[in-house]
DNA sequence: CCGCTGCTGTGGTCTAACCACACTGTAAGC
DNA sequence: GCTTACAGTGTGGTTAGACCACAGCAGCGG
């Protein structure tokens, strides 16, 4: 076993007994290194890992914002492997749509009617009907879907459903706002995708998942078909 | 910018570009630090980093097993991923377990009936009997089972719900061996899921995916049930 | 009372050295 | 000529030590 290795285990060890939370702060490099006899080098290795993996988050200086402290952010591990995975090709982009509307109609037919997160999700949906008026560019328009449809995911209460769609998003992030050049008319398209947004969340709130489920698999299947999935793999 | 995220983000563009492809080599460390300009440990860090994404494999001394080699294994990013941050206990088993029925009875109901997968699944289908007659131990069954159960989600075709399977399957790996001692008749157990595991796979083969999902679920949910999922939480 | 200034502890980076490992070529021995 | 032993080479693995930038804090001087 490699010696970084020996590190992490120790750490996921006191995250596993609950010594170590979120919240909580490791010790500092060197007083790490000293106890567990290893050199500062391999404990880093170890913190580089730990970063990648959303479970802790390194800051100098002194203070709260200071030192290595752990946190809970699984979106970003899931994404950046998704996305580097994506990058060699082995993940076809298609599969991470299908996947995603798989996911997301999941999570529309399960969210409550009444969670809080819908709330969130119909002021993102005026602030994209603003973005519109505003004649604001897409990238605006699809950052403000992104959160949207990631507030739909988060109402069913299912946090690796959650993480997953997220990291899904992110991984084909950059594709998505390329497929935008592809659209005839951004306008027309934007509007479309808003009235079918106003739909999902009313199909929501009406309790009615099963209808949710199947607008929120016609709208990501539409999208991707009206801007041509695969047409930007040569771009 | 760090460093060790220059180089990251190098090594990213020449898998984008097409430079870098699975079961090729990165430059050796030392080559690679002079060529970017940075020193041998950052370029390790990001090396690490690759590693723990399941992009890259780093082996010593020489030869075809030596040197850092561009790999493609999804499933052990996300999956110590998500063991990582179900010890932070911010990602209940719960949630991994729903997860699981979700994306594998999608997985049975979209599996073609003659996927060679599923030649595959009946093979390990004959080992688990022979670990029953020979009163192996309940591991050695689970080990089959995992299998079983990511062949099957291989029969569907989508590589990104593949890895995702495996992940959770991997992430609560040490949970499901402990839940083994909660049941009052393992060899009774084992028989059903076998039972079971059948009507699965003959359900697929009849191309009736609908039957095929159902039976997956409640397949997943009576184990878990009936091994009592929560209560090892304090064990 | 305010503001500056140095001290302290944090992560970030780099250099230089040594180790273990696995192959490769060569030379010695048969 | 063949086999064997061994030194050479290049790889990642690990370590020690130094220096940097940063952010807070205590103490000093105004």
């Amino acid at each position: 076993m490699r010696t970084h290795q020996l590190v992490l285990h120790w750490i996921e060890g006191q995250l596993s007994e609950g010594k170590l939370a979120v919240g909580g702060r490791l010790p500092a490099e060197r007083t790490l290194a000293e106890q567990l006899k290893v050199s500062r080098t391999s404990v880093r290795e170890a913190i580089r890992i730990l970063e990648a993996m959303g479970v802790a988050r390194a800051g100098v200086g002194s203070g709260p914002e200071a030192g290595t402290v752990v946190i809970s952010d699984p979106t970003a591990a899931l994404g950046s492997a998704l996305r580097l995975h994506v990058a060699t090709q082995h993940l076809p982009v298609s599969d991470i749509v299908e996947t995603r509307v798989l996911l997301e109609s999941w999570a529309a037919a399960r969210a409550k009617a009444d969670a809080p997160e819908l709330e969130q999700a119909a002021a993102l949906l005026d602030e994209m009907d603003a973005v519109g008026r505003a004649h604001k560019t897409a990238d605006d328009f699809l950052a403000l879907d992104v959160r949207f449809h990631l507030a739909l995911a988060d109402a069913a209460g299912n946090a690796v459903v959650s993480a997953m769609m997220g990291s899904l998003r992110e991984s084909i992030q950059g594709y998505a706002a390329r497929l935008t050049g592809h659209l005839p008319d951004w306008d027309a398209t934007a509007a479309r995708l808003g009235a079918e947004h106003r739909e999902i969340l009313a199909a929501i709130r009406n309790g009615d998942g099963e209808r949710a489920a199947k607008l929120v698999a016609a709208h990501i299947e539409g999208y991707y078909r009206e801007a041509g999935v695969g047409r930007t793999a040569e771009a």
